[in-house]
DNA sequence: TGACTGACGTCAGTTACAGACATCACTGTA
DNA sequence: TACAGTGATGTCTGTAACTGACGTCAGTCA
């Protein structure tokens, strides 16, 4: 028999947000979590540099996701268009399985302002990892930062549509409704003078 | 002879500025910063939330000067013009004095992680206040956000270039370059199938 | 004059982390 | 098969960020 059981991270991480859930991200100590499967507090900080950190595990797979696909775009595609690819290929990651999960999930970060500020940088550190893919396309530095960030803009308000409360309709379809109404208003917008 | 030397919170922050600067965020305790300049760390906690937040504190000036500007914008005019508008009523927030000690600022912020979090709370409560003011001009609520948040990242790029080493232009320059970018991209890019 | 307030100090407690070191099932090698 | 790693864990101990309760006292105002 095997001294320790597998899958330790997942395992905390679900307690976690079961106990994040129904005590509250502050009344939960990691000591409480950890031993709820068993284990120790500071083998729990040994998986987890952060107390947070328990409910952000896993967000590289989408970082990676989104940089498949903006590098999958064709040479002559401006970082936009590389940008949209990369938005349509996160979409995998947003099945409707998912869609409960994720709000439970929500309904924890919206309540900790700490959560909130990671949930942020996650965001934050997808935004210069696109301007640095977009930048080894050729972009240069200001096209790159632009795309970029309008991109994470763009992805940020439609994940939070996603989860929101009663919407129904796929990732992909927001995401689309979102860039388009991006589009529409850059479109007739005023010239800088 | 008054009891308590007035501006307590401002000693703190500059305090606070310098001890970062030289010695380290981290390596910086709340305690410190309090006794140089003859106070508790029961007192620095009572004028700041957090060890975070005493290099944040003044921002919502930032925010007032933005919401300012959108709500001055003809009602005519659409979301995203009055995202201009109150990008260069936020100009006056950064006159050329300023960038020497918003230099120094950032030197501190882009050691450390966690100061980098705050940063970026600070930018999405921008956000969401924008988004607010919009929708109180009558803005639809999928509009509001997009021109709200692209406004937001558009800020974010101009301020990181404002004060990056060897810039030199007034700020409401590189946030109008900025800008004009993000429309050049959009108003060439494929329209969403 | 005396109650009240506001900014501070003191003290004690909780908890998020982090370093150092021990443990011990498992693994590969001689 | 003996035996030296290795890696995930436990234990112990310490630091610093906060927090609540309460006391203090100069200034203020009725």
């Amino acid at each position: 028999m095997a001294r320790w059981q597998p899958g330790t991270a997942a395992r905390l991480q679900a307690a976690a947000l079961e106990l994040f859930a129904t005590r509250g991200y502050e009344r939960t100590t990691a000591t409480e979590i950890a031993q709820s499967v068993g284990l120790t507090e500071r083998t729990f900080f040994r998986h987890f540099t952060d107390k947070r950190e328990v409910l952000f595990h896993g967000q590289h797979l989408l970082a990676e996701a989104l940089l498949e696909g903006a590098r999958g775009a064709p040479s002559e595609a401006s970082p936009l268009d590389a940008v949209a690819r990369a938005l349509r290929s996160a979409a995998a990651f947003f099945p409707a399985e998912r869609r409960p999960h994720s709000r439970i999930r929500k309904t924890v970060i919206d309540e900790n302002p700490a959560l909130q500020e990671r949930e942020l940088r996650k965001l934050a550190d997808l935004g210069t990892t696109l301007t640095d893919t977009l930048r080894a396309r050729g972009v240069d530095d200001l096209a790159a930062t632009v795309a970029a960030q309008t991109g994470v803009a763009v992805f940020g308000v439609a994940f939070t549509r996603w989860v929101r409360d009663g919407e129904e309709r796929a990732f992909e379809e927001i995401a689309a409704e979102v860039y388009g109404e991006l589009l529409a208003q850059a479109g007739s917008a005023a010239p800088v003078r």
